[in-house]
DNA sequence: TCAACTGTAACCTACTGCGTTACGAATTAC
DNA sequence: GTAATTCGTAACGCAGTAGGTTACAGTTGA
C-alpha cells in the first residue's frame, strides 16, 4: 500500500498540461469537447477521469490514455485501501 | 491500442480463483461479504470491479488489489478506444 | 470600467454499484 | 421420484457519479 495520498489526476492535468501551454480552463474544455464545468470538476478533484475522458485527454495532449486512466485507478485504489480494515472478508486461499 | 478484446475480469476470477479452489459462486459471495447477485454480475461481465471490490478480492484470494483494478481499467479502456474516432477533440500540444 | 476567466450552485438525465426478493432451470443427494 | 442446492437473472429500490445547461459572484487585466 502506498504511503502518501496520491494527488488527484486533475492536479496533474493542470500542472503538466494546462500551465505549460498557457491554456485556460475555458479553452481546454472547448478543445476537449466537454463543458467548462466538467473540466473544472476534474481539475479540482470533484470528479474522476472516465475512460472516455482519458481518451479525450490523450487526443488533446498527445499522451497515452492508459497513463491517465492508471493515475485515476491509483487514486481510487488508495482511498479504497484506507477502508480495507472495515471490510469483513473471509480468506479463501493462502 | 490493443488488438484483441481483453476478457472481462470476471472471467479471470472464475478461471483463476473459483475453479482452482472448487469454490461455488454462493460460497465465494459469502466470503467476499457481497450478495450472490453482485458476484454473478461480475463473473458474467455485467458489472465491473469497483475499487472496493478489488480490495475484497485481494483479501479473499491473497492477490493484489491493484492487479484486479488494472485489469478492469484495461478492459474499460479498450472499449473506450473503440469509440476514439467518434470523439471530436482538438489537439492542444504536439 | 469593462471584459474575460474561474469556481460553483441548482437542476436535469443517464448510468452504475449494490442490496433484497423471487423465479425457473439444472444439478446432486437420498 | 423427490428434495436440496446451485446458478443466472428479472424486478425493484437506493445511492453515487458523469455529464449537460444556465446562472451568479469573485478575480484579474487592459
Amino acid at each position: 500500500m502506498r504511503m502518501h495520498n496520491p494527488p488527484h489526476p486533475g492536479e496533474i492535468i493542470r500542472r503538466l498540461c494546462l500551465d505549460p501551454l498557457g491554456v485556460s480552463v475555458t479553452e481546454a474544455a472547448q478543445a476537449l469537447g466537454i463543458s467548462r464545468k466538467t473540466l473544472s470538476a476534474i481539475l479540482n478533484g470533484r470528479a474522476g477521469i472516465s475512460p472516455e475522458m482519458a481518451v479525450r485527454l490523450s487526443m488533446a495532449f498527445g499522451t497515452s490514455a492508459e497513463s491517465w486512466l492508471n493515475q485515476q485507478t491509483q487514486y481510487d485504489l488508495w482511498h479504497a485501501e484506507q477502508r480495507r480494515k472495515q471490510l469483513r472478508v473471509a480468506k479463501l486461499a493462502v
